[in-house]
DNA sequence: ATTAGCACTCGCCTCTACTGAGTGCTAATA
DNA sequence: TATTAGCACTCAGTAGAGGCGAGTGCTAAT
């Protein structure tokens, strides 16, 4: 996949991508051959874009324009080319102090992680809370709303609240509740929700009635409040910055981004498929793919507490985002919202 | 205010109005005299366009274009010309029928709501949820989390569930924390925020530490778990749905629509003001009003359960809105979400 | 291998002319 | 007196022509 170019080629690739990032220009061989000291004239760095072109990882606009990096040229930027550079003290301390967790909700972290992301990146921040499924029991706990009908108010180990109304026949007794959320809640204590799905289809296809009632109605409520999918929540940041980048300046591209970033199951795949891998992962433009969010890529991160409930967060921009600048953000408030998961639990 | 206006007036404007709700284009004095059988030539239609200009109900975006209504011009239509036609049956029933409202989860109703509202209307859906301090008290519940940090548990009467990680000193047990609330169920039963707000300030003044141990800690307790505010939930749908209204179709216009319905703030003082009034309220275009969602209006009604939470829900769009057809919307959904609220609760 | 030179391409801007929809005013009409 | 026909005028929008400038590819010279 990656040909390996010389260092020649190498250098002008690296000039003209980040000459690109910088501007949203086409770059001329002009450009590159004075604002860069290669000692090469203009006619020579034609030569070496052609040869670039040739291999995929360049493209003009028209013929009088200059290059602009394809998908494939930014791939191979960031792979071969990008350096990051880590954060110092200050900057992490400047971070560290730009977020506000004031109520320590899950929904608030997410909410505020993705406001500073977008912020301080000056792209669309996103969030994906841990997922329902992924998480590991705390506690549940139900409490009667009217005649036949139950919240069911589920926490996991790293503070995800879940709640469900339920509807259940009988009319079971606030002692009847407290003592059936006991018994689960001693049952089913550090296990994952998968685990407990598991353990609660095996047990309801055991059919021997040799329960007592008070199992029977425990495995009942459970199930209700359990078993269902829950949709995973996605919270999307800054949509409006992105309008004020130059590829999103035509009317259509901007309907057509917003229209996405309004569409969380589009989101939710994207980051689904960023959750796989770890570390900060980048997602370059989707020409190649199905999934469209034509135009930009995705710089992911996971975060993750102790007890292994795993959110993904990142920024997306345009695929001419400046990465040196928005990798090291994504990295380190990844790290920095799983210890203040881990906080919540300690 | 509303100066009145002779017959042939009210009916070149009323035909003015729908033609450009029709078409979004400026129209012409030929096209009325001749769609409309008035029995008028245009030059005539064009004396009284003249005088409707005069009355600031009408402008020209230039010289040689067809009028437009100004935002007084739609106003007057508004209040003096639109006559909404209720829904019949069968459309009720449609109505209802779009409604899936599976978890009734306050979070879930209010998302559902949103999508069916933009979707019927093809303009973007808003709704807030109760707010919080207007909810009235039904059940307080404490989960231990870690050593000195608990999740309070709110639910109101409506079923709108508030958690919130309140950080204690002392080291409650289960036990502890199970009497406490008991104590605080029994004692809050009924009340609204507000008025418990008000009586904690009170006991807490009233320095006498004669109280007992367990009442001093549901005290504290209830204090940090209900005290602070709490912002407003506010549900956007379909933004994307106004980016191809004519009328925003610059990338300039995009760009401030989707800022102002990005801003949470804008938007709940909207619907805030929206709140005071009953039945469905008009907002029209705020070229007037400082906060401006230019060139939009909003139709929103209050819903509400049989205990008093008030939320409001409602189409924003383009001031050139359909308002014969989303003005029953949003009164009939208005109905609907009060009614299922009330089910939840029974 | 590199580079200077040159012809060529093409987007973009500006200028001009034209068109057509629509107006305001005036004078004629019922 | 209210209505209307007629007419001059205005102005956005479109289309075409021409010039500019940035940038290219190719070729021949270094």
């Amino acid at each position: 996949m990656a040909e390996s170019l010389n260092e020649r080629s190498q250098n002008i690739l690296e000039a003209i991508v980040e000459d690109y990032i910088a501007s949203a220009e086409p770059v001329g061989s002009r450009a590159i051959s004075r604002k860069h000291d290669f000692n090469l004239s203009p006619a020579s760095v034609r030569n070496v874009m052609a040869d670039l072109e040739d291999m995929g990882l360049l493209c003009s606009p028209h013929t009088s324009a200059g290059r602009i990096p394809t998908g494939k040229g930014f791939q191979y930027y960031i792979d071969s080319l990008l350096e990051v550079r880590n954060l110092n003290r200050d900057e992490k301390k400047n971070l560290r102090n730009s977020y506000r967790f004031k109520n320590m909700r899950m929904e608030d972290i997410m909410q505020e992680v993705g406001r500073v992301l977008s912020g301080l990146s000056q792209y669309t921040g996103l969030v994906m809370a841990p997922k329902f499924v992924s998480t590991v029991f705390r506690q549940i706990e139900f409490i009667r709303l009217s005649q036949g009908r139950l919240l069911a108010i589920y926490v996991s180990e790293a503070g995800l609240v879940q709640n469900k109304v339920i509807e259940v026949d009988s009319s079971l007794t606030s002692r009847d509740l407290e003592q059936i959320s006991n018994y689960l809640n001693k049952e089913l204590n550090g296990m994952s929700i998968q685990e407990i799905r598991a353990k609660l289809n095996e047990e309801l296809h055991q059919e021997r009635i040799e329960y007592d009632l008070l199992k029977k109605q425990a495995l009942s409520l459970s199930c209700a409040a359990l078993q269902d999918e829950v949709e995973d929540q996605v919270y999307v940041s800054g949509a409006s910055l992105m309008l004020g980048q130059p590829e999103f300046s035509t009317p259509e591209k901007m309907k057509q981004l917003i229209q996405s970033l309004e569409s969380k199951k589009l989101l939710i795949e994207l980051l689904d498929r960023a959750q796989s891998a770890q570390g900060v992962q980048i997602f370059v433009g989707s020409e190649s793919s199905d999934v469209d969010l034509q135009g930009c890529s995705l710089v992911t991160s996971n975060f993750s507490n102790k007890k292994g409930a795993i959110g993904t967060l990142g920024v997306i921009g345009p695929m001419r985002m400046n990465y040196s600048q928005v990798v090291p953000i994504v990295d380190f408030t990844a790290q920095l919202v799983s210890r203040v998961l881990d906080k919540g639990i300690k």
